[in-house]
DNA sequence: TCAATAATTAGAATAATTCCATTTCTAACT
DNA sequence: AGTTAGAAATGGAATTATTCTAATTATTGA
């Protein structure tokens, strides 16, 4: 059974590809639709099981594939936290992540425009900042 | 030959290690100095390569250790940037890292302390930050 | 429908890091 | 200085995350 995209979803989704001359199948939609639906930070491992649920002939390189055109397209971003798997967030507004180091949990906190500026003036002149990694760990609130 | 710290480093050195109970081991002090040396953000496997000029029977378990016990008491960073591995730096001030995606090599962004009170305040009641990181990736002025 | 090309697949390969059992070293105590 | 208990280092295997490769299958446009 393959995975149904909303409407909206759907149009974003093969809107977002075919601007780059790729296209839009199941498997990427699935991808991409498990990464809207949970927001819980999956990382490859994680989408790959859930995919498989519904896909059940899935690859590895296949989720990789999937989630490395996903990202190109800037429909989903990847996560890089230290000493753990990338994971990926729908999230597409400017955000932290912080994440729990008891829970293990990633918690995504919104960037405000005033401190996204100031960011962004510690950029020395000439370079030109493509992505913007910020991110906490510590311990969040409740365990 | 045993790699020498010069007196102030040997200093901070030893007593950082001793104030949690652990030894100033000479790889420890090899693998400090190579950090301390070179400010060009060498990954796990640079610093094996060049401790084992001092030091040829050091394993990679061994400059592991090293790095996480040295991290561990404060004496140097590690430096996460997405899809390349941990890489250590000596500059303990608050900075932010830019990773140029032409030459690869790693830019220091010092953030002043405005910019990094506000991103300190994004951070919700309740939540413990231990650790910050920011880091930008793109081009670098000059490649 | 057919051809061209893009995407998927399985499995092997690689890269980075961690683990484990053994040996060696260090430092505190005679 | 010699002993000893615990800490650290060692080599190699194991694990984890990811990428690569060659063959197969799917998609799109003519």
């Amino acid at each position: 059974m393959t995975y149904s995209l909303s409407p909206v979803q759907q149009k974003t989704f093969a809107h977002s590809l075919r601007a780059k001359g790729l296209r839009p199948t199941k498997q990427r939609a699935c991808v991409y639709g498990i990464i809207l639906e949970k927001r819980d930070h999956p990382t490859a491992d994680d989408i790959y099981n859930r995919v498989r649920k519904y896909l059940p002939g899935t690859s590895f390189a296949t989720v990789y594939n999937c989630l490395e055109t996903l990202v190109g397209c800037g429909l989903v971003r990847q996560v890089n936290m230290a000493r753990s798997p990338a994971c990926y967030c729908p999230n597409l507004s400017p955000h932290a992540h912080f994440k729990c180091n008891r829970s293990g949990k990633i918690y995504d906190i919104e960037i405000d425009k005033k401190t996204l500026a100031s960011i962004h003036s510690l950029i020395p002149e000439g370079f030109e900042t493509e992505n913007l990694d910020l991110s906490f760990t510590g311990n969040g609130f409740q365990n």
